[in-house]
DNA sequence: CCCGCTCAACGAATGACTTCGTACAGCATG
DNA sequence: CATGCTGTACGAAGTCATTCGTTGAGCGGG
């Protein structure tokens, strides 16, 4: 028996990442599901999407519940988790280590929302008094 | 002949993405220069390096000298366009294009100094004085 | 019972990335 | 000139991601 813990799971690919979108906004789906989802209108096959999750399902990506003719699929990893991981990723890989020179970044270069802006800077402050 | 906007550049390979890394930090540099600098210590052959190389120079990633007998090589995408793309790439991809939830998560997740979060905060003041 | 539909399983083909072995050229030294 | 050093060029091999064609199972309607 292998066990395996979440975080040694493999990073999704960019198909993978793309299922496993459609699957954290549903909660879960068939590969029918998913491929009307992604692939109907940009001509991809159905039994592309049907690989892909088997593959997903042999990396321990996605679950499946059987019980059903069409099987049913569900992430195993969340969408927090992995937004963590890809996060991680970049900073080391692109940004040195330092996070917040990825803030600027995103800051600087995309748009956002009075709201969004406003949500930050009360993060903002929570670091700041817990850094005192 | 081909013609290529900077925009239409290959996104850069994992590997290809740590000789940049190099080059960016250094200027320029020669396969022996980036060969030391990354891949000396775990064993990484020369020729890998240099086969690298020369796949980045055909994609045209890097730019080459030839004039020496050892070739110097120097990074046609600069880092900051870089990094821009790879944060579009994963708001895109991870993040639903909310720039802000990836600020989000990058703040709450890794460390920040205090330098760091003043700079952070004059970005935020600016921006909230423009879109006023 | 048989046809047609939906589905999962499997394997092949392709293409990208990475690594490495080998070949060959230029140059300096004896 | 022969040898050794340092460099580039080239191609083969391995791995992985992706796409797709084919097969066979199960099920319901005629």
């Amino acid at each position: 028996m292998t066990i395996r813990r979440a975080s040694e799971l493999p990073k999704p690919t960019e198909a993978e990442l793309a299922i496993l979108g459609v699957l954290w906004e549903r909660g879960s789906g068939t590969v029918r599901d998913v491929h009307e989802a992604l692939y109907a209108n940009d001509g991809g096959g159905y039994t592309t999407a049907l690989k892909l999750m088997q593959v997903m399902h042999a990396k321990g990506l996605v679950e499946r519940d059987d019980s059903q003719r069409a099987h049913v699929f569900r992430a195993v990893v969340s969408k927090e988790r992995t937004q963590k991981r890809f996060l991680s990723d970049i900073v080391d890989r692109v940004f040195d280590g330092s996070a917040s020179q990825l803030v600027l970044h995103a800051l600087g270069s995309q748009s956002a929302s009075r709201e969004e802006l406003k949500e930050i800077r009360q993060l903002l402050n929570r670091l700041d008094r817990e850094s005192k």
